[in-house]
DNA sequence: TCTGGGGTCCTAGGACCC
DNA sequence: TCTGGGGTCCTAGGACCC
């Protein structure tokens, strides 16, 4: 039996839970983000295929998302039923039999990626009709669809999505990997965004291809020891194959705040402070573990960010203490700017993980590719 | 049309130490 | 007298992802 990764990603995952519980709302443009007010400081967290027809992004300001289709429905963003709808998905991930493991079929492993997507590693000859299979089940048991990249390792499993999307699944390995993607540019990669693509541009490496043939010693020496092998691999589509169930263990937990208005009355502005550190503090206290360091984020009035933080005299899941750290640490920003963003962020100590909730996601809900 | 919230990892400079 | 070289920790910022 040959080892494949398997990566499921569910199609427009907020917008279809939405439409689940309102079916009146199928076909219609679906916009979700903030409280559902276009008219609020707020971004686009999902738009259903209806939406992104008229050009609406994951990401985009809600007010432009009015503009572009006035005529869609606008709904808040709903967590805990978002997380709800993940969580059984991801159980039929860990229950359904997809790995032959000597003629006897038992489930795959799965290491969960947020919301909506998560590697599954299965033993098989049959890799494709596996994907079909989980598919099929994911859609029997929780009505939503899924699409499903196969791979020789996550990278390829990741990208290979994207081609098969909706609805559909795709397999990108050894074989075909400079044939799908070798001609795209190099911000294709699962890693390299707008401004390392620009910056590899400007070194002259435009595609794919161009970066895997590129001499990564030669390369170290411009952008990096790390980056630059680094960033020629992925071009070649090399990363790890095994994938990793292991409990998700946090580094930080931080809450931050955008305001509706500006803030300029500093006592305001401690008050903000206090209330964020003591929501971090139970998510701290929930997480088993004590922090080690306390940051602060503020973020001025053009959308100009700082962040400041401190260690800790000694660990504590200590409320008093965590808030009395953020509000020393705040004194140290600029107090004449007017203030659209506060937050807070509790660190852990590295490797103080142990035993924990394996439900606790990985990362917050956000934009959902495709 | 001004741009959310929750994360991770890497880089780089200065402090500090030997 | 005006000088070294290496290692590690702390902190701030940048880039990326969902």
């Amino acid at each position: 039996m040959a080892p494949w990764v398997l990566h499921v990603d569910l199609d427009q995952f907020i917008a279809a839970v939405e439409v689940l519980r309102r079916p009146e709302l199928r076909g219609r443009p679906v916009v979700v983000g903030g409280n559902g007010d276009p008219t609020l400081r707020s971004v686009v967290a999902t738009a259903s295929y209806e939406a992104r027809a008229f050009g609406v992004r994951s990401g985009m300001p809600m007010r432009l998302a009015a503009r572009k289709c006035p005529d869609a429905v606008f709904l808040p963003a709903d967590r805990p039923a978002y997380e709800e709808a993940s969580a059984r998905v991801m159980e039929v991930l860990r229950t359904v039999p997809v790995s032959d493991q000597n003629g006897v079929d038992v489930p795959g492993k799965v290491e969960i990626l947020g919301w909506d997507e998560a590697f599954v590693g299965v033993e098989t000859e049959d890799p494709a009709a596996v994907g079909l299979r989980l598919q099929q089940a994911i859609l029997d048991r929780t009505q939503l669809w899924a699409s499903v990249g196969i791979g020789d390792n996550v990278l390829r499993a990741k990208m290979a999505t994207d081609f098969g999307k909706p609805r559909g699944t795709f397999t990108l390995t050894g074989s075909n990997w400079f044939e799908v993607v070798g001609e795209r540019s190099t911000s294709a990669l699962w890693g390299i965004g707008p401004k390392t693509a620009k910056r590899l541009a400007e070194l002259g490496l435009h595609t794919v291809r161009e970066l895997a043939d590129a001499d990564p010693k030669a390369l170290a020496a411009q952008v990096g020891p790390t980056m630059g092998p680094r960033w020629v691999g992925l071009a070649r589509g090399d990363a790890r194959s095994e994938v990793i169930d292991s409990p998700y263990v946090a580094r930080a937990r931080s809450r931050e705040t955008t305001f509706q208005h500006d803030l300029t009355d500093w006592a305001d502005v401690y008050a903000e402070i206090d209330k964020l550190a003591r929501h971090v503090t139970e998510d701290v206290i929930a997480e088993g573990r004590p922090a080690v360091r306390i940051g602060v984020k503020v973020r001025f009035k053009p959308f100009v960010t700082v962040t400041r933080s401190r260690a800790l005299a000694a660990p504590t899941q200590d409320p008093d203490v965590i808030a009395a750290a953020a509000t020393q640490v705040a004194q140290g920003v600029d107090h004449e700017r007017p203030i659209r963003l506060l937050g807070v962020r509790a660190e852990f100590a590295p490797d103080s993980g142990r035993r924990l909730d394996p439900s606790r996601g990985r990362a917050g809900f956000g934009g959902d590719a495709v």
